[in-house]
DNA sequence: TCTGGGGTCCTAGGACCC
DNA sequence: TCTGGGGTCCTAGGACCC
């Protein structure tokens, strides 16, 4: 008999922690009388779906109308997502107790790499199995984990580990899970590109695989016949970091049944700019591209955008802009219905290369310099006045 | 099957510059 | 009169993910 030591020998060091229907088993966790039935979380669109619901064949984003055709017994509960993101960081809390290599993916999913922790706290899986146990005893929430060599294989694990399971790939056995998979786990295959792989009679990971980079690029397009190429080989260099910077920040407002005239529109677009000019300046971010998203009766989607001589942080800027853009569809917006306004602001500085000074500061030549420098090799947008960080002025640290 | 809200990344054409 | 090649930025659209 193999011992145990051979066995974590081939066991690699990524873990993918992912909860479980993660709203609706929060709902659960807050109301007894919602254990073992089927929980809605949403209401015009489905958000998650307990277990129960989704044997029913409940899914994520379906109208609600559809979700309750096909489990009529469903208890829908409207979200609270102030509980969603208190569970989230307990959760989190727990993952960065393991380790310190944590990626975030969502308010419900991370990477952790306990590869290095080996002298430490122990091969991977009875890390993964303290890890469960906590999520479970600490916050009181179900959550499934997937061991693998790499961030994708370990993805895929945790996925076919669902619900409140743990599923290891071991070392020596990675083409074999792989292969047998269809195209649609492949990590960016949706519709539209498994479409376009069943066209060229490619179903399985295996199929993939058999191809050479160029032959899946003129399938899928250069970059995605790359990523599917190393995804279904099992290469995944990446290593686990913590998450980069944001590189957008928006907002959007669905208008509902498309009666909404231009200036509702024109007033939901208000409210969306000041909501994201208030998250991008406490983000310690400006922004030169303000971006209209719109949608229209037939599910057309369209966007308009601009870019600015210099970024901003200031919400009139931002809603002058954005309303301009608006403004000039005006005729298209009264001739089809619209159903929904949103704004997006990309284009984000640097905030690697951002100083701050206090606005109380003392005259200081050689600051002034220095600013000056810095606004000459970052451009100006890079030193920014705010009066939070107190005297002195230093570089900015990396803001979520 | 009539669809929320938050994101990321890629493609492609045109403008513009050298 | 006919004509290059490369690079970057902007804009619009689209696929995908949770």
């Amino acid at each position: 008999m193999e011992g145990q030591a051979a066995v974590n020998d081939r066991i690699g060091g990524i873990l993918h922690a992912d909860l479980d229907a993660f709203y609706a088993s929060v709902e659960q966790r807050d109301d007894p009388r919602l254990r073992g039935r089927p929980v809605i979380v949403g209401g015009g669109v489905v958000l998650a779906g307990s277990y129960e619901a989704r044997a029913r064949g409940v899914r994520t984003a379906m109208g609600g109308r559809q979700a309750l055709r096909l489990c009529p017994d469903a208890i829908v509960v409207p979200p609270r997502f102030d509980a969603y993101v208190e569970a989230s960081r307990a959760v989190f809390d727990i993952f960065r107790d393991t380790t310190p290599l944590v990626r975030a993916l969502s308010i419900d999913e991370a990477f952790l790499d306990v590869s290095g922790l080996r002298r430490l706290r122990g091969p991977a899986l009875p890390i993964a199995r303290e890890l469960r146990r906590r999520v479970q005893a600490e916050v009181g929430l179900p959550i499934s984990v997937g061991i693998a060599r790499t961030q994708y294989l370990a993805k895929v694990a945790s996925a076919l580990a669902k619900p409140d399971g743990l599923l290891v790939v071991p070392t020596d056995g990675e083409l074999q899970f792989l292969h047998a998979l269809p195209v649609e786990r492949l990590w960016g295959v949706g519709d539209v590109t498994a479409a376009k792989l069943h066209a060229a009679r490619l179903r399985t990971v295996a199929d993939v695989a058999r191809q050479t980079p160029g032959e899946l690029a003129a399938i899928v397009g250069r970059a995605a016949g790359h990523h599917l190429h190393a995804l279904a080989t099992g290469h995944d260099p990446r290593r686990v970091e913590s998450a980069p910077a944001r590189r957008s920040i928006g907002a959007q407002h669905a208008l509902g049944g498309g009666k909404a005239t231009f200036a509702e529109a024109d007033l939901a677009l208000l409210a969306l700019c000041d909501k994201v000019g208030r998250r991008l300046r406490r983000a310690g971010r400006a922004a030169s591209t303000v971006t209209v998203r719109l949608r229209f009766g037939d599910f057309r989607r369209s966007t308009s955008s601009r870019t600015l001589p210099r970024p901003t942080e200031s919400t009139s800027v931002v809603s002058e802009v954005a309303r301009a853009l608006l403004r000039a569809r005006q005729d298209e917006i009264e001739r089809d219905r619209i159903t929904l306004v949103g704004v997006a602001l990309s284009g984000l500085d640097d905030h690697g290369t951002q100083l701050a000074l206090p606005l109380d500061g003392e005259a200081d030549p050689a600051l002034d310099q220095t600013l000056d420098l810095v606004a000459q090799r970052f451009g100006t947008a890079a030193v920014r006045r705010g009066s939070h960080l107190g005297r002195g002025w230093e570089p900015r640290s990396p803001v979520q």
